[in-house]
DNA sequence: GCCAACGTTGGC
DNA sequence: GCCAACGTTGGC
């Protein structure tokens, strides 16, 4: 099992219409870095990610699972890019903000602090555990 | 709206 | 293979 964090901006893809999507899913699509592509790449099925609203909210709203394996971004005829599906698995109550993730020392490490410009990043078990913890979620599902 | 950081592109 | 120019991202 292993953790992630995927970036979006609310105003073209937020929480809300990502959960109005239910278990159906639907593809991260639109990643054209190659970082962020090969993270997806390393991903699996049942993999949890959190859903993490950039340039508005600032904050760690929801938690996510991988449903589907990398496949071809359908959005591009590039055959570089690909992504995976994401299905919504429950809010975070208290949403975590950037701030609070900068004023943790626990977190210092964590991809967010050090390249925000990445969309799809790994996340730590320690920092899964520590993010849920804030946000007041159980770390497993 | 601004600007710093970063990634990509393309000429050499 | 290097590096300058450019475009994009994202926090402020």
């Amino acid at each position: 099992m292993k953790y992630w964090l995927f970036k979006s901006e609310p105003d073209s893809w937020s929480w809300q219409q990502q959960k109005a999507k239910g278990s159906a899913g639907q593809q991260w699509d639109g990643v054209r870095n190659y970082q962020a592509r090969n993270n997806m790449r390393a991903m699996e099925v049942g993999d949890l990610g959190f859903f993490y609203h950039s340039n508005q909210g600032l904050d760690v709203v929801g938690i996510v699972e991988v449903s589907a394996l990398v496949h071809h971004d359908t959005t591009t005829d590039d055959p570089r890019w690909e992504c995976v599906d994401i299905r919504a698995v429950k809010d975070v109550p208290n949403p975590v903000t950037l701030n609070d993730v900068k004023a943790n020392p626990k977190l210092a490490d964590m991809v967010l602090v050090n390249n925000s410009r990445l969309s799809v990043q790994p996340v730590s078990a320690a920092e899964w555990k520590e993010v849920c913890r804030m946000g007041g979620v159980e770390p497993a599902p």
